[in-house]
DNA sequence: GTCTATATACGGATAGAC
DNA sequence: GTCTATCCGTATATAGAC
C-alpha cells in the first residue's frame, strides 16, 4: 500500500517510521499476544466469583462477552445494551452469562481494568527509547495513534462512555487520560530546555496534541471513507504539531 | 479580565478580537435573544401536537424542558434520563410532560431542530463578512468558539448523543457536521490558490482544525479548572493552526 | 393546564432442570 | 456449563380527576 501522506508532507515518512521501531502490523500482532495474557489475568482475578472452572471455556467465553459488548455499546451505549442483547451476541444465554459477571457493572469494572490495564503496559514497553526530544515526540504521536487504532472499539466505548462510569473507575480513566496529557507536555518542556523547540504553553499544546490524536479513534468511519491510513494521519499530525512546536520546522 | 493567551502567543491578540466584530459578552447576548424566536418556531411548528393553548405558558416550559433534558443527559445519559427525572427537575408532573411532546423521541428531535438552526442561523450572519484568507481563517475558528461555548451544554450533549438519534435526525447532523468541515477546506483552498497559505492537504486540515474546536466544549471543565478563557484559547488554537498553515507566519 | 393513579412492557437477575 | 422459565423492579405512556 503506497503512503499517501508523503506527498503532502514531504520529508517525513519512510525513515521516521523506521526508528519509531516498529510496523502497525507488527504492532497489532503485539497487542493481539498481549491481550491474551491479559484475559488470564483477567480470569485470575474474578477467580472466586467466575463459576466456570475449565479455563480454555472461560477465556474463550470472556473474549466473547467483552467484545460483544463493545460491539453493541458502541453502536446504542452501555446503558441501552440488555443482558438479553448480550445473550443473543455472545450465543450464551443471559443465565450463563451470570456465571461470569456478578451484573453490568461488574462487567464494566472487568472490561476497564483489562483493557487500560493493557494499554499502559504496552505504553511503558514502547515509549521511553529515544532521548532526543524530536524523536521522543515523534514516536509518543506514533505509538499513540497505533495504540488506538488497533484498540479502537475500546478507545471509542472508554471515552463515551466515561460518564457513566462508577466514580472510582472514572478516576481512574481521568487520571490516566492526564497522565497521557503530561507525557506529552514533559516531551515539550524538555524540548524547550533544549532549544529544539519553541517556547509555547506546554499544557496548552499537549492538550491540542491529545485532541488531534483523539479524532483518529473517534472518527474512524470518516478515515476509513476518505482512505486515510493510521501512518499518513501520524505522518500529517507530527508535521502538523511540529510547525507550531519546533524551532527551524519550517526548513524542509 | 486579563487576557492570559497574550503572553504565550504574542503578535495575535486585541486587534484580531475587534476585527472579528464582536466580543463574546455580546455574542451571549445575541443567541439569548435568537433563542427566544427559536422556542417562538419551535411552538409553531408543533402546535398540531402541543395540547398548551396559552403561548406564554407553553413557551416558557418548552424552554424549562429543554434545558433541563440538556442538564439530566450531559450528566447521566439521554437514555438513561427517565421522564419521572424531568419532571423532577423541570417541576411539571409526568402527565404534563406529555402535553408537550409525545415521547422522548419527539422531545429529542424537537430540541435537536431548534438547536440545530439556532447554530445554523447564527453561523451565516457571523461568517463571510471577510475576504482576506487569513481573516477569514481567524474569524471562522473564533466564532465556532464562541458558539460551542456561547451553547456548551448543547453541542457537548450532541456529540455523546449523536449515536442515539433516529437515522433521519443522525443524517441532518452528520451532514451538518461535514458542512462546517468544508467551510474550512474553503477557505484554505482560497489562501492557498492566492499564495497566503501553504500547500497542505485541505480536508486533512480542516478536520484537525474541527478536532481542535470539538476538545474546547468536550473538555469544558478541564479548561475551566486551569482557568482557561474562550478568548485565550481561540488565541491559541489560531497561532497553532496558522503555524502550519500560513506561508511566512514565523514572522512574529 | 396540571395532577395522581395506573396499564402495560421491558430489563436485570435468579432458580432449578438438564 | 448452559438452558428455560420466572420474579420483581422500574420506565413509558395514558386516563380521568381537579
Amino acid at each position: 500500500m503506497p503512503e499517501q501522506g508523503s506527498a503532502v508532507v514531504p520529508g517525513i515518512s519512510r525513515s521516521l517510521r523506521v526508528q519509531s521501531g516498529m510496523s502497525f502490523a507488527d504492532f497489532e500482532r503485539l497487542v493481539r499476544a498481549s491481550r491474551e495474557d491479559a484475559l488470564r489475568d483477567t480470569l485470575a482475578r474474578h477467580r472466586h466469583a467466575i463459576q466456570v472452572k475449565n479455563e480454555q471455556t472461560a477465556i474463550r467465553n470472556l473474549e466473547r462477552i467483552f467484545s460483544a459488548t463493545l460491539k453493541i455499546s458502541n453502536e446504542k451505549g452501555f446503558q441501552a445494551m440488555s443482558i438479553r442483547d448480550l445473550s443473543k451476541e455472545t450465543g450464551l444465554s443471559t443465565g450463563a452469562l451470570y456465571s461470569y459477571f456478578s451484573g453490568k457493572d461488574e462487567l464494566l469494572t472487568m472490561l476497564q481494568q483489562q483493557e487500560r490495564d493493557l494499554v499502559q503496559r504496552i505504553l511503558l514497553e514502547r515509549i521511553g527509547e529515544h532521548s532526543d526530544p524530536t524523536e521522543r515526540l515523534r514516536t509518543a504521536i506514533r505509538i499513540h495513534l497505533y495504540l488506538s487504532e488497533a484498540m479502537q472499539p475500546w478507545f471509542y466505548f472508554s471515552y463515551m462512555e466515561a460518564k457513566n462510569l462508577s466514580s472510582s473507575e472514572r478516576k481512574k480513566a481521568v487520571s490516566s487520560e492526564l497522565y497521557t496529557e503530561e507525557i506529552f507536555a514533559d516531551i515539550l518542556r524538555n524540548g524547550q530546555k533544549s532549544g529544539v523547540f519553541k517556547k509555547r504553553d506546554p499544557l496548552l499544546t499537549a492538550g491540542i496534541i491529545k485532541a488531534i490524536l483523539q479524532d483518529w479513534y473517534l472518527k474512524r468511519s470518516k478515515f476509513a471513507r476518505r482512505q486515510v491510513s493510521v501512518n499518513k494521519y501520524a505522518d500529517f499530525a507530527i508535521a502538523f504539531v511540529e510547525a507550531f512546536c519546533r524551532e527551524h520546522s519550517g526548513a524542509y
